[in-house]
DNA sequence: TGTGTAGATTATAACTATTCTAAAGTATTA
DNA sequence: TAATACTTTAGAATAGTTATAATCTACACA
């Protein structure tokens, strides 16, 4: 309830009219204690099943991407006919089960952070992602 | 020359008829000093340079699926719209240039070991991937 | 409180990368 | 050389995503 206000505010803020659907798509994605990993399939059974009223898929590629480019999510690399996304945006690693296919987050702890050693003139580094692809024994 | 009897052999042992197709794309991809990064786009563009005789599109799909099974290349995850495949085979790291869309190998002696203090119940380590994405600065 | 307008949503068409299909061709084995 | 299993191929089919153009809506301003 309360929630809602305060994603009305956080799209304005950021220049995205709060619209129904968006409103809906930010509960959906932001309102659970936990952060987790959806492809745009994903999203789309799920707003099917939490709404009556349904979202185009346009619309759902359309958000997507505006929270994308907000920094509301961040895309993961799996290199999978699916893109994934994630409503962590720290930063942080991925084990990615090849079985189930399904990611899990790696924490700060349990990783040493990454150093590279190397400069690519006239560049900066953006992020850096490591993905460890696991199978069943 | 001699490189093609090479192939041919090669082709073999691993189960693979060492047709025409087969060993021209050997050749593309491993006959050069350098290991290189191409996307099934740059692969086709590159026989249709080099070579009078045309080889279908499904038949490029086909061989590069042989070969990454066979793990003569390896596929890179970038999430962009293309798959990446790489020549070098050996375990190794990127960088992504999200301005020229372009892979860069990272060297060993320029990063750290991965180290993950973690461990997925039934589960086996695969691969670890570090992609660095960089851009303009 | 209306009204105009820029921005959003929608259904559907279009597009692109990839896979499938079935017919014709080729390498291999006996 | 003949039989057969494997390959190649053109083109159809599929799936994920983006573009289009009409309709709708949030919001600024009168």
């Amino acid at each position: 309830m309360n929630n809602n206000l305060n994603f009305v505010q956080k799209l304005r803020i950021s220049g995205l009219r709060p619209t129904k659907q968006r409103i809906k798509i930010c509960e959906i994605l932001f309102c659970g204690k936990e952060t987790f990993h959806f492809s745009i399939n994903d999203l789309s059974k799920i707003i099917s099943q939490k709404t009556n009223e349904k979202i185009s898929l346009a619309t759902i590629y359309n958000t997507v991407h505006a929270f994308l480019a907000k920094g509301y999510i961040k895309q993961i690399a799996v290199n999978s006919e699916q893109n994934y996304y994630d409503t962590n945006t720290t930063d942080h690693h991925h084990f990615y089960d090849e079985d189930k296919n399904q990611l899990i987050d790696i924490h700060d702890n349990e990783v040493e952070p990454v150093k590279i050693n190397r400069k690519i003139p006239g560049k900066k580094i953006k992020s850096i992602e490591v993905l460890v692809k696991v199978q069943n024994n």
